[in-house]
DNA sequence: CATGTAATGGAAACCGTTTTCGTAATCACT
DNA sequence: AGTGATTACGAAAACGGTTTCCATTACATG
């Protein structure tokens, strides 16, 4: 028995007679053979069929993290009715630069998907170096790499100037980890400038360019940088912030997790949102809906979808690939009532509909044999 | 220049001289060489690195369950300890029984992790005839395959005799899928036991044993099931049942989602929990613990880590043998079946010691472990 | 009966590594 | 310089399929 005719067997039953292809799959199944290998298939066709997933270092925050989760659950609808596996690369932060790039070159894929790593991420240079069709989100874009994205310093921006409108001038801020080594406390705008993560560094931006507008001095607005994205970070982040300035009128957090933290710390403390204190947070997870949270709602799950059909290629029909200054104006679904200004209690959500696709035309990566 | 060389240049640096490993290294840069293909290493290697995950086909829910959702985080942890990379194959419930099992064939993987699919899933049997190492977490123990649970029967058994000790012995009880099909509405005894998925089953069962225990009519007892595993199908179930009778004393739900859907259908009818009526989950989901819910906790991360950790051949360190009194968890270990000792040398059965307990905070209950 | 055509099965090349083993070169030591 | 040990590198055989191409057979047709 040839192998042809086996594979034929398993891969393409019309190209053989049905009895023998029976025969075929009744031999197989009492010598114990479990089919083709699909390793061996993946090297002859160049295929593997998979396509790679490169998290943040910290996987376990990841997975706390309800927006990376929604993420992910967009990236695996793509994936799964695509008939593709999604691998989650092994990425291990504390891992030498050998290891790291061992583990990146291990994995059989087809592609990548890298979500948002830090700037100088080992794991994200070894991606790069594969030369795969790759696709990076909430990442500053690479010259010739696919992007997902939204405008997060023009949303922060309406988030600061919705606030300034409404009175706020003292705040604090509460800000997820900048960079790869843990340091917990207030950072300058040195440090800002120079965070590691394109969000942070563009949300924080967002809300200092706020605040340029209307000639208010961000360097004495103080920013407190928490290595761990929780909502722990956020209470004991809200809680210095307090200590250091008793009269803040709002704690804007640089996320949904670090602004419910926020919430408990200041309830905590006796204090009413947003009656005494105004919070806000931004992505726009179900809990943050929940509590009646300022923020801005960001299409986490549907930034999986496009980071999925764009690497396999698909149409990215629902998010044409926009002009900048369309997706520079995020939406304010509740305008601000004139009565509520002067620092009364409001609640607003920013909604941003679509995320932002920018298709790489040059191609540098892409289909590059 | 052989291919050997360049291969130890690689993979062995202290095999070759450093100067001719940097020439191979520059060359491969210049000649655009992106390293060893991983595909052709897993083939001769006969080793992929990687575990590949069976999840529920229902992959939106999947990813909006917490309890899955740190069932991954736990797994992802160790896979990444042990430089594994974790793959999500592409389980569409949709596919017909040709693609499914192309889907689970085509996955080039080490072993497999099955969680909480259904009984009959044709995945979980494609994944069978693999041969490869398996294991199964929340389903019906199978032959030589390692397990990893925890007593649900037993466990919604106390929670059952802790209610009826408390009194309730009008209860309604808010059940998530018993089989692939949708089906929203009352289920009869019969239809309980036919449940493809082993968790409901025996959930139902062990409230059933304690309902059995007293002389108490289970029967009489209204069980309604949910295809979506949502707050919203928990909120809607309850409502079902009130509709029917008002007078129900305790809602018992067989996850914390459904519990915590439930109560906010209570809330909303005006009811106080627990003062009224009594609402009881299943997980021990941190929102649960928030909310105040009467649960049973599992240690859910720590089951994901047990099956990684059984998967990759390390020892289950945590999870010690604890007295059959505790909560009824019994660790197995079955000695090796011959005809599988080739495919995995130590194969045991086991059931999650760790720390359960059934947790008592909304004030109707008070117990512990 | 010869011949063209379609259906079916087999031979061999190829995918890109790892690995074993052999050979040549280098080196320390007597 | 001879000898044995050690090191550096290369040749060739797997690994387990897919795919192309060709040979054979069966059958209908002129």
């Amino acid at each position: 028995m040839s192998r042809t005719t086996v594979s034929n067997a398993y891969n393409r039953p019309d190209q053989l007679s049905s009895q023998l292809r029976e025969r075929i799959l009744e031999t197989a199944r009492r010598l114990g053979y479990p089919g083709p290998d699909p390793v061996a298939r993946s090297l002859r066709t160049r295929q593997a069929g998979v396509v790679g997933l490169l998290l943040t270092e910290a996987l376990c925050h990841a997975f706390r993290d309800p927006a990376a989760i929604s993420f992910l659950e967009g990236l695996a609808m793509v994936c799964r009715d695509a008939g593709r596996g999604l691998l989650l690369v092994p990425a291990n932060p504390d891992a030498d630069e050998r290891q790291i790039t061992a583990a990146v070159n291990r994995a059989g894929v087809d592609g990548f998907v890298v979500y948002s790593v830090p700037d100088d991420d080992p794991h994200l240079a070894a991606v790069l170096q594969r030369a795969l069709p790759t696709v990076v989100c909430d990442q500053p874009q690479v010259e010739g790499i696919d992007h997902v994205g939204i405008a997060d310093r023009a949303a922060m921006g309406s988030l600061g100037a919705h606030l300034i409108g409404l009175g706020h001038h003292r705040i604090g801020v509460v800000c997820m980890r900048l960079g790869r080594d843990r340091h917990d406390g207030l950072v300058d705008v040195r440090s800002q400038r120079a965070a590691r993560f394109h969000v942070q560094r563009a949300r924080l931006a967002g809300l200092a360019d706020a605040f340029g507008k209307v000639l208010l001095d961000w360097n004495a607005v103080p920013v407190v940088e928490r290595f761990d994205h929780t909502m722990a970070s956020g209470a004991s982040a809200t809680s210095e912030l307090l200590e250091r300035d008793s009269a803040l009128t709002a704690i804007v957090c640089m996320s949904d997790i670090l602004a419910l933290g926020a919430l408990t710390e200041l309830r905590r403390r006796g204090l009413r949102v947003p009656e005494d204190i105004t919070v806000t947070g931004f992505d726009g997870v179900p809990e943050a809906e929940q509590a009646g949270l300022t923020t801005v709602s960001q299409p986490v799950l549907e930034k999986g979808r496009a980071a999925g059909r764009l690497l396999l290629d698909h149409p990215v029909l629902d998010h044409p690939v926009l002009d900048h200054s369309v997706l520079n104006h995020p939406v304010l679904n509740h305008p601000v009532p004139d009565r509520l200004k002067r620092l009364k209690p409001s609640r607003c959500t920013v909604t941003l509909a679509a995320p932002m696709v920018v298709r790489a035309t040059s191609g540098v990566a892409k289909d590059s044999s």
